[in-house]
DNA sequence: TGTTCTTGATTGGTCGATCAATTAAAGATA
DNA sequence: TATCTTTAATTGATCGACCAATCAAGAACA
């Protein structure tokens, strides 16, 4: 049984598997073992790479992250003036990063930084991160580009946390088209 | 010790203690041990008086809802036009209504309403009737009401949520600011 | 007396974490 | 090649802690 090289492997199932558990499970109460067998291992083994749960959670959330960080940043250049800010507000609401198990999972994350001081802070980076982005793309179009852009961040993750909430799926069209919206009456 | 109809009153402390503790621990994981003590009382009452956890922590969410809508109505009446608009922004951002174990408990009850039915219900009245106060205060401000309605509720769910990850308490005068800017600029 | 209030004790169950033991690959030695 | 050593991978079993819920019984009031 035991492949060499499976270190990379198994963390990459558990972070997968720990997304898809809390997604699914709609809270952070998950036993590891429920991951672990999601993830097709015993739970023994998910100690051993993450050593505790809490590891495995902010893993798990620098994943998402990441992932959305990667996929704004991807849909930026090219596209002058307008097209920048439509492309970072897109990038929120492609199928990936609005899957309902990823924005249930964002929606416990987000419970989880009230506690955790590390998830706090990588919140806060995407925060920062994305603020810049669109201070950036707003500089040429809006004479107060930090407000709009706070504006443009709550409204993202207002959208995001309704959107949850609805039965019948999520419609990311209405979503995007709301944001797009209030940018097109924002930028006189 | 037992006087009678103390049933209301342990209630009402115990809605009290869910909050508090809830907002306290940042998290749904509290104990009905921890709950009761808050309240002075033993855990065992507490089911006694609420038969399980969850439907304290229904009730307290009742509790939270019922008051943010009772003070909404509240700063309804009188002021015409754009005055009834900015009243229910502002008890958005009252202080009963912004206090940081009040958003934290409100947030855990978004998560909450990822997994339980009934949680999910109460936020969805709380949603229409916002809704409904704001498109009316709109109706004559605003040719399209239904939308800027929905961008407010949105945009109040997004600063409240990242309130409470900012470290050095909550700018309530801020938050509010942002939201009644984003109307002056909707509202041509 | 009967009803309401109240709690200590207990139960049944869950779960994170640890550990000893097993398996197999990679590398060294001769 | 055959054999030994080292290291990584993997798990079953178990421990210790925590906790929601129940119950029987006591205490105070009408």
């Amino acid at each position: 049984m035991p492949r060499i090289g499976a270190e990379p492997i198994r963390k990459a199932a558990l972070i997968n598997a720990t997304i898809f558990e809390i997604g699914r499970a709609g809270s952070l109460n998950v036993t590891v073992a429920q991951i672990a067998r999601r993830a097709g291992m015993s739970p023994a083994l998910a100690h051993h790479y993450f050593g505790s749960k809490e590891q495995m959670f902010l893993s798990a959330m620098r994943y998402i992250l990441r992932n959305y960080g990667r996929s704004v940043s991807e849909t930026l250049p090219g596209r002058g003036q307008r097209g920048r800010l439509n492309a970072i507000v897109r990038a929120s609401f492609a199928p990936q990063n609005f899957q309902r198990e990823t924005v249930s999972a964002w929606v416990n994350f987000y419970a989880l930084a009230l506690i955790n001081p590390e998830a706090r802070r990588l919140l806060r980076v995407y925060h920062r991160r994305l603020r810049s982005n669109l201070v950036i793309a707003l500089r040429p179009l809006s004479d107060d580009p930090g407000r709009v852009a706070e504006t443009v961040g709550a409204l993202i993750d207002g959208v995001y946390l309704r959107a949850v909430l609805i039965p019948g799926g999520v419609d990311a069209q209405a979503a995007e088209k709301l944001i797009l919206d209030y940018l097109d009456e924002a930028l006189t």
